[in-house]
DNA sequence: TCTAGTCGCGTACGCTGTATACGTCTAACT
DNA sequence: AGTTAGACGTATACAGCGTACGCGACTAGA
């Protein structure tokens, strides 16, 4: 009788047994989260409040999932399953991974939490569902599984921290509840001052010389391609 | 007499006036909380910890800074003060954004936490630094400054993204106190189970196919060589 | 019919960030 | 030189958090 750990959460989701019937189950917990999270922040999550938004009491969730931490691991791969993977794989890999790729910031941009959750390794169902499409995607290429592995990889790892860095940005002003023009007067004054006191050339070239609204979607295709090109590259060499 | 938000907090860190001498500074809180961070985690970083090392009450630290959140963001550019940029820009863009992007990892990997703190944009004189030695790499290529900020951006974000799911797999063995192979005997009959039931041919080429023990660093290196030919292509092309 | 085990819940504990009010100290002003 | 405005560190307090524990109500399997 060694003293495990649980078991992965995605195995240790009850089914009905004896006892009174359930008014409650993960599925709907999650979904309350979900909402909450989408309305208030994440930081608006709590046992308290998503028990509250289904008029239970906060302690009646234990009975469904094990910890607030196996509740975010539930949202997350619960809002994987809106990723909307029709139609591929397509045939053409690069197409496809560009998809995945921007599907994956469709998803980031309707639920921007999630890069505040999605540190973990996930093995739920539809965690697997994008690895077993992703993967179809680079398939037939002549590359080996870590060959493949490489390319699908590489791409969402780029599109992750493009995400993390655009919402970053996105969510700094949803917390200080300014629009993009009352941020730029909140940090404006102080990169004046720093431009004043000179020794930062690259930084005036970006204030005066950088496209001043650049449209998000243009600049993660460019960049996307640019890495795309260099997995071409690659399985040129390889396969 | 608008009501303004407080300025960015690298324009409020105050210097000494009229009143007692001080036995705490910002950098010094900065500096605990960090150690504290270091050595038990993130979730370990509370006001009333990092007051308790430093020997003073927790409200204290509020004379010095203005929420815990800043004080995430100093924890942020104090780190970052650690990259290594000696002997950068060397005359190859190549040669030195890779160095970049190696030592944003390897500064992942001394500090983890930061995966959870770096999401937003910062100014402070290490962000500052790290701008202008990235963006003089990119310099003298023909490229205009979106063309330079591109390159450097997108083999960054590719860095963060890899490094958020390296942490990923590290931290979550870190939380739940398990070695790799412990984590294996973890996971394992559930992988185990869901090959069983079939329908994840993909998932289970990883399991067979897959190398047993990839060295992270070479994964690294391999990738990161994929991303850097794609914006070589983009410099022929645009530059 | 009995009972083992699940259901939802009330209470309680220790923790968190931080608002507020306090006496103390000192630089700057009269 | 005397006064004072304001920064210093701190004690207290409050609302909110995750969740351990124990309760009566309920019901599927023995």
């Amino acid at each position: 009788m060694t003293d495990e750990p649980p078991p992965v959460i995605w195995a240790r989701l009850s089914s009905q047994g004896r006892g009174p019937a359930r008014t409650l189950d993960y599925r709907a917990i999650t979904t309350a989260a979900i909402a909450l999270a989408d309305e208030d922040g994440v930081d608006a999550v709590s046992m308290r409040k998503v028990a509250g938004r289904m008029d239970h009491s906060p302690m009646s969730l234990y009975r469904h999932i094990g910890s607030k931490e196996d509740l975010t691991e539930l949202m997350y791969d619960a809002v994987l399953g809106e990723l909307d993977l029709t139609g591929i794989p397509s045939g053409s890999w690069r197409a496809d991974v560009a998809r995945l790729a921007g599907e994956m910031r469709r998803l980031h941009h309707a639920h921007p939490w999630i890069v505040r959750f999605g540190h973990r390794p996930s093995l739920g169902p539809n965690a697997r569902r994008f690895l077993e499409t992703g993967l179809a995607c680079v398939d037939g290429l002549g590359l080996d599984i870590d060959g493949m592995l490489d390319l699908l990889s590489t791409a969402l790892q780029f599109t992750r921290g493009f995400v993390v860095q655009e919402l970053g940005e996105v969510e700094a002003q949803r917390r200080t509840g300014l629009d993009f023009a009352g941020y730029q007067r909140h940090t404006g004054p102080f990169i004046t001052q720093l431009l004043q006191e000179g020794g930062l050339p690259y930084l005036r070239r970006l204030v005066l010389e950088a496209e001043d609204l650049p449209d998000p979607d243009v600049v993660f295709e460019r960049r996307l391609g640019m890495v795309l090109d260099g997995l071409a590259a690659g399985i040129g060499r390889r396969g």
